[in-house]
DNA sequence: AGATAACCGAGACGGTACGTCCCGTCTTTTT
DNA sequence: AAAAAGACGGGACGTACCGTCTCGGTTATCT
């Protein structure tokens, strides 16, 4: 597939496969993405180049494979033994989801999430197979969560029947990506809790 | 001993702008924009690297310049003499927005469109100040033709007095600009339609 | 930590390393020396590589070890059972030697000969320890015959009393392997037969 | 030929061409010629790897070039404004031909001349096409001024009239070639004198 | 007969160099 | 003075091998 053929993966070094990540995320976060090249992610690591390209086909898995880890160690360690991280649901539907969208402004104004975020979101931009990976491994399951809040708000009668929650989600989480990603305004919490009110109640006049 | 600053601008030559220009299009229409290199424009345009070097400070400037005259004649032809191209008003804020969401759809499934706009996209992710200019040049026009209509719409008792509009037509061009970069779900007219409804309604029940 | 010293040879595996002197040769005649990598050898030879590292020290010491192998067998076999292969004494000096120099100028015109000796060669020019062990074990007997054979015929009174053999023999091979190694001029019979005369009877006059 | 098309050669740096030649000689005198990479060269002569590769197809090739202009500038030295460096001719045929095959013996025992030399000459062993372009400019011409010389000694009556004087040479060069080639015995003043001698005088007993 | 070495095949590993592609600068010649 | 052309010093690419290093799996003695 990759190579001539594929390699053992039982023998694999797993102390090479934790540097890579570890410097693979120095670099972006230090340097950026377009000057992390893999000679230095592998020089950084203290690795031989053809180990990277071994287990990996582009620069760009390193990083996924990497901030990956990363986000699943974070999970880890903020859920604390429990299940998965979930959005809260204590009953006020508005200030659950201003809670989550203030927490999502606060990661992506954070440096250690943001620049490796965004080198992938872009290079996934381009490059569909990995851009599907990104979505697949990183993005969904993230915005299931709010499928899954949101489900609840209609069984307590703060959502809509007729709605199909995986669209509605967009209206909360769009708009943020979209200041995120695309530099029009800055990403604060009083926009994000204008998002949640705005989705929830609607742009034209009730009643 | 550089070229030492402030070529004469009144002795460029359009042929070659113009030739640039049409290069880069098509090589990363073609090729991609990773493949895409200075060297393979000039080669394309019948032109000296140099000349590309004195005018612009990157491959990703002259696609974005490029990029910007294309849509501007596109705009010129679709507006067929008029001032600027608008969002209609016929009365029906919701039939118009459909109208422009769907249009906007159809533009990010159309490669010609897709590919050169993906590319500048994902490079401003990366590198703030083209994103600023890219999102100055390019998204807040366009954006800007939002407000106007809800501001139509507000007048007219189509849209909440107590908004800020800015940020409302966030929730319309978000969820677009969402599934159009980060490849979660196809791109649909349906999805357009929905997200006029969702957005203009509210997650919320009515009263 | 290393191999430590010494691995036991009793306990070697003739089967391999007969796989890997064949891969040696085999290689070197199809794709030459430079071509010739210790990984191929062992893939072709169905070995380890650490099976040619552990008894070998380089690549030039495998192909020396083969080819002394082969011309071993080679020498066997056309002595068929008798000692060792000798320069034959007809009483006929210069017709004696022009015989064992055609025969010389022919190995070196078959390419089954010519390819490893040159590699060899080759690399004993380079290599200083290597060209030693060339010449010892497998130069130097070869000419010992012409030095047994010219002493013969200092008996017989067809050679000077005053000479000394082992540079005399020189000005028969020296001119040989002159045109073989530098490329000067074809090898040919006839180049062999004035050779011979030249040397036996000199440039200058007679008399 | 070599790259997609030719480079023009009015275009071509000198002092890059002059830093590469200094630089391949010295690494290859101070390193040897095994370890005397391209890399090594550029990064010795101040120049991009391109530099090499564009003008010459191979590590060899550039040392080669190098060499040649090395003897060439020898040579012009020691004719000092003569026309070219040429054998003596003082009547003494033997005395003349000792004096050369012992400047030779010289040569080929100063490390600046042997090690160059001695990694052409194993590189043409084993490579056609640069050996035959080593024999060709390097070799010949010198071998000629043998041809020569002799030619002058047939008409002293030094010389049999009935010799190829081209094959006669190598009685002389080729014993000296190959004691240095093959590393069988020293090098000496001894040794050329006694080749000398018995080339002229024969191996058998005159008259 | 079981233990225990060593060799053996396989191949991952940290490295070095390869030959290629582009970068952005520069110089030369033409328009 | 701008432009076409392209050589230049430089840096990274992805590949090929180097020689070292485990890792099971077979032998092949030595208790």
């Amino acid at each position: 597939m990759a190579d001539s053929r594929a390699p053992d993966s039982t023998r694999r070094s797993d102390r090479s496969r934790r540097a890579i990540h570890d410097a693979a995320l120095a670099l972006v976060t230090e340097v950026g993405y377009a000057k992390t090249t893999v000679e230095g992610i592998a020089a950084r690591a203290g690795v031989g180049k053809q180990t990277i390209y071994r287990w990996w086909p582009s620069k760009a898995a390193v990083l996924l494979e990497a901030f990956l880890d990363l986000t699943e160690q974070a999970a880890r360690a903020a859920a604390d033994g429990a299940a998965t991280y979930e959005i809260p649901d204590t009953g006020d539907l508005a200030a659950d989801l201003k809670l989550v969208l203030r927490a999502t402004v606060d990661e992506m104004n954070d440096p250690a999430f943001d620049l490796p975020s965004r080198a992938l979101a872009a290079e996934g931009i381009v490059n569909a197979e990995l851009g599907a990976e990104f979505a697949r491994k990183l993005l969904e399951p993230q915005l299931q969560l709010y499928v899954k809040r949101l489900r609840a708000g209609q069984e307590a009668g703060d959502v809509r029947r007729d709605l199909d929650l995986r669209i509605a989600l967009e209206l909360l989480a769009g708009p943020l990506a979209h200041r995120w990603l695309l530099r029009t305004l800055p990403l604060t919490h009083a926009y994000a809790d204008a998002v949640a009110d705005y989705a929830l109640y609607g742009l034209a006049p009730r009643g």
